[in-house]
DNA sequence: CCATAGGGCACCGATTCGGTCCCATTTCGT
DNA sequence: ACGAAATGGGACCGAATCGGTGCCCTATGG
């Protein structure tokens, strides 16, 4: 249903909670997930992904735990959403190699796809971690506008 | 990934086939299915659901066939998501529907994923099946630039 | 040297997806 | 009136994905 996986919204509570804390200090899985209200072993394996994907620096060993590898307005949900489930793509079509598809004749799909998929990736592409972190208390205005 | 499944891409291919003829004669789904390139069981179950839900009519019995039930710029491509998977929402959170999110504390992401799903689905909104049916001719150039 | 915390991965049950098939019903043509 | 041609509505099945847990390893601070 043009949806993302749960796992993918766990990741962008996670990332926003450790984005509204301060930058330079670690937070350990445990905290996190107490803080997101997930299980340990699901915010653990996410925070893992992550840091693997670049988007968290991890410090390991006792009082270790994680911090965002670059500032909140560098990252966007987009890069989020790439890091949990991949390449954004609404279809095989519209992803971005040349892969050619198989509908010849019918293909104008296609070119369609790719320009929904487009306006898809620009929506996300445009928000950012710092907005999402601060939409708590301010940015309510931001949202009273549509946004395509 | 945030895609959308085959059978809802299939689905907006018969529909932009079905749209590039004329809009009184019916088609039926065998003559549909060899043109899409797709099984025939395939494309007759899709036809059937599209049709269930309203965006095609259809005439049963011998020379029977499908025909939109409304003119092609009045179907968008967001239509023809939602019959074929249900209410557009990138997570249960991001529903229309004010259901309760489970995580307090932390939902300012909530509101943003609204945001953001707002964003997917406005764009999807603004395509409609005359576009893309016209798109095998035209609408070539508007392909030009690259995506991400 | 040990408790703490992340790294990696295997694993499992449940759900969804892609696809096929069957049978009932409708309708045109002869 | 009858039969071929089409749609209508499901049931059904194998495969893939999803959500979630657990285990064992390595690193590190006290």
């Amino acid at each position: 249903m043009i949806r993302l996986t749960k796992q993918t919204d766990y990741a962008l509570v996670l990332m926003t909670l450790i984005a509204a804390s301060e930058p330079s200090e670690v937070q350990s899985a445990t905290e996190l997930a107490e803080r997101a209200r997930l299980p340990l072993p699901m915010a653990g394996k996410i925070l893992k992904l992550l840091g693997r994907e670049g988007l968290l620096v991890s410090q390991r060993g006792a009082a270790g735990g994680y911090r965002l590898a670059q500032g909140a307005s560098e990252t966007t949900v987009a890069d989020i959403i790439r890091a949990m489930e991949g390449p954004i793509a609404l279809t095989d079509c519209s992803s971005d190699s040349g892969a050619v598809c198989s509908l010849e004749e019918s293909c104008p799909t296609c070119s369609t796809l790719r320009r929904v998929n487009r306006a898809v990736n620009d929506a996300l592409e445009a928000i950012t971690l710092a907005e999402m972190a601060g939409a708590k208390h301010e940015a309510r205005e931001a949202l009273s506008e549509p946004i395509a």
